[in-house]
DNA sequence: ACCGGACATGAATACGTATGTAATACAATG
DNA sequence: CATTGTATTACATACGTATTCATGTCCGGT
């Protein structure tokens, strides 16, 4: 049913080494064999077993994605790595993000990827190091976390936290609450400090009331709006941890009747396409998602292949301010 | 640096054959002999390799899923297969879709899945015949098309276009457009098929010129409603082949200056998360992707495991009106 | 005490491909 | 014509695991 490469060689004449050689290109087959043994190979609709050719070259050309499916963010990252990936030659495999039971992470350390892509690290993770001890490549992509210390791509997030702020000031606003994120993640509490920081520097003060904390999710910025504003003194600006999360909160000024920007202003960070659309029309930081993650995938394959000094490489891009109409009643910006 | 089975079948003073049948709990090995080797399996944190694994018993346990990474509705189908999958002891391999060139597919064909999962199967495409060539058992989700008759999961997409034409006559809506796919996917075309036929049955006319046609994103909803209500006489209501479609067109109209549904009703198909958002609050027709997907895998498995009759199974879910805001003025449904 | 059977384990082999080495054929050179 | 070198192909083997078969051991029954 199924045809190898001996087959091909006994219709072709040859033997089964050459067969291997002449489809691959060997440049030590003669025309002519190699062309007996393409239309052998043709005849019988021969595809070479990934399987055979990983365990002889003890290389999968495979990489493992581990990502949490229900993260709004990862219909963004998976394509770029998906494309990044297949232009070099690598294929992708995806795995839901799982509790920290290292079990469930035996795809990755069974030899059936040549390397991994971490894009949902918790700071406490044992996973980087399991990878590390059987020394597989592996790149922290978006979150970094866990004990060792490996190649990284991550964005400015203390520095979005910083623009949020920026952007609201600069509107004007003095009254500033924030929907935030898990402290557990590098993201979250990166871009929680960056706020902080900005507002100390301005001599805001920010109340405990006034911060919600949740998940990074469109309910989370649902129901933590909600909560912000039944409030007595609620917050006439929120900034929120994530796109998904401001969107969750306009959706609920929107049901509790309260108009945006004019009776409460909101900043959310990552920039998704949803945030454009007029309906939203949010203003927001803008994360370079694609970009990240195309690099993520170039510098995988990089360590993979042996490209990269010893020493782990980081990659930190930049972020910057966009000014939509949810951070101010005037248009003038 | 990394060990093999015979590594530990070493340090354990037993023959590698025997790790494997004391590790794969074999009631044959001795309760004495299975701690021996499972201590020393953990001493050099030994995983098998599922490589070896895999040419030993011509399995994978894994499943090639083939999607279009930019197709909005593949959030929804992807969770719900992984975790089906994993449920069942089977990982998960996603395939980017690619045009009909069969040497893109190799993943598909060298061996390395068992199985395969087709999401955007268009009308023409080889690829089912040659996995059916291969005998390498494949469903087709949400969409179907090929030549060859397989298992298949679809929702019913002809009463889905009834249905939303149902909704917008009760509304009492009679001058009616349409934002149309694709007429090469199944869905579409069946779609557009329900919608002509109640039309007719309601003696509705629909005018050429109130038919947009496009792909299934935001984009084409946006740029196709802008060009419908540039008309001198643009239809009052307009069903959309989609929720992208319609959140699209529901965000031109915002931008137009278009109150929704006072000067035009909006009716997509998909029921997405997004449409329950109270800042689009879109009338709908709920496909039950999720569960569709989840169906799916399980047919799949079914399939690969000989659980099934020889002849394809195919499963057509039911969908049903969502009646929000967007298809009539009253709010009495 | 001998034999048969149950049981645990080791030896051999298969899965499909890639690669290093040996062997063959042929051409060129003296 | 013999010899050396080169080009081409065949042979043997490795990769890591699972499985079939053979071997050995221990036990109980007669």
């Amino acid at each position: 049913m199924v045809s190898t490469s001996r087959d091909v060689a006994r219709l072709a004449g040859v033997s089964q080494p050459t067969v291997s050689r002449a489809l691959r290109g060997d440049p030590k087959v003669t025309a002519e064999t190699r062309e007996r043994v393409a239309a052998a190979a043709l005849a019988l609709s021969y595809v070479p077993s990934q399987l055979g050719r990983s365990l002889s070259t003890q290389a999968t050309r495979r990489v493992g994605i581990v990502a949490d499916l229900s993260n709004p963010l990862y219909p963004l990252i998976v394509p770029p790595i998906h494309d990044a990936l297949a232009a070099r030659g690598y294929r992708m495999v995806l795995l839901a993000e799982r509790d920290d039971d290292s079990s469930g992470y035996s795809p990755l350390l069974d030899r059936s990827v040549d390397g991994v892509l971490l894009t949902t690290t918790r700071q406490k993770s044992t996973l980087p190091f399991e990878l590390h001890q059987r020394s597989i490549p592996m790149v922290m992509l978006n979150r970094i976390g866990g004990i060792v210390d490996t190649d990284s791509v991550v964005a400015d997030n203390f520095d979005a936290g910083l623009v949020a702020v920026k952007m609201l000031i600069e509107a004007g606003h003095r009254d500033i609450g924030m929907l935030a994120g898990p402290t557990e993640t590098s993201t979250s509490s990166d871009r929680e400090a960056g706020v902080r920081e900005a507002l100390a520097d301005a001599d805001i003060s920010l109340r405990q009331s006034n911060v919600v904390r949740g998940w990074f999710g469109h309910d989370s910025g649902d129901a933590g709006m909600r909560k912000l504003m039944s409030q007595e003194h609620p917050p006439r600006a929120v900034i929120c941890v994530s796109d998904s999360v401001a969107i969750g909160a306009l959706n609920a000024a929107h049901d509790l009747g309260l108009r945006v920007p004019q009776d409460v202003a909101l900043v959310g960070i990552d920039n998704v396409p949803t945030a454009s659309w007029s309906l939203c029309n949010l203003s927001t930081v803008s994360i370079p998602l694609p970009e990240m993650a195309k690099d993520a995938a170039n510098l995988l394959v990089d360590r993979m292949t042996g490209k990269l000094p010893a020493t782990p490489v980081h990659h930190v891009h930049p972020v910057r301010a966009v000014l939509r109409g949810t951070h101010t009643l005037s248009n003038d910006t």
